[in-house]
DNA sequence: TATATTTGCAAGCAAATACTTGCATAATAT
DNA sequence: ATATTATGCAAGTATTTGCTTGCAAATATA
């Protein structure tokens, strides 16, 4: 069953944000990812799999190793979901000293909330 | 059961996000929250349930209405894991750029990225 | 060639997820 | 008082998830 597979998905197991975090240093084969870990090689493996459908990873053939390398570009698509948010929260603190600092309006005012 | 509940988990399913994205906008109570999704009720109610464990909302009764509420500074979990991977894929253009262009520093720099 | 290593594939399983429908309950409106 | 509205609770189901173990295959090393 091809399920729905989106970066939203892939990082929400805390196994697989380890994995991300263990690439970001370097690249590395199956088998030394799966050494950080208390589950079996296979248990690992599946989360590369997921990791690679929603193209956070590239794997690549070298010899009998698949050498494992993170596409963080992909995780912009979070950080710009979570960013949209955080000018609102960031606002709650901003918007309200904006209001009481600024008695009248100048004309170099390019926007106004 | 208990699983597993974080702001990572929360945000993976689209409803959920659709949910943090409407509630941005203005709080809502539970019925007219469900009024934008093609699925019933009690659907609703309970990704309502699973953003409220994981504090992304809060509900408050008020009469028989409960009155839902976004935290979006609970993103700021994800906002940071995901910036801090930010600066590797942004240093793949900015890092040699950064070394290249400062010959030494200055005192009138206020800040530095 | 015999053996180690790195990996894939497949079956199996318990738990979690994402829903549904039906009925109960409490607050408000007529 | 009765109907309407907003909601919760519980049971049931199909699918997905996160793992396991066993076996096979391909590559590298002795």
């Amino acid at each position: 069953m091809e399920a729905r597979r989106d970066v939203f998905q892939a990082i929400a197991d805390p196994t697989r944000r380890k994995i991300i975090g263990l690439l970001a240093d370097s690249s590395k084969n199956l088998n030394s990812i799966s050494e950080n870990f208390n589950m079996s090689r296979q248990a690992v493996s599946l989360h590369i799999k997921i990791l690679q459908e929603c193209d956070l990873i590239v794997v690549q053939q070298k010899g009998r190793e698949r050498i494992c390398e993170v596409q963080l570009e992909k995780l912009n698509e979070v950080y710009e979901w979570t960013d949209q948010f955080r000018t609102f929260w960031t606002n709650k603190l901003h918007a309200l000293k904006k209001v009481v600092e600024q008695p009248n309006d100048h004309i170099d005012s390019p926007k106004k909330l």
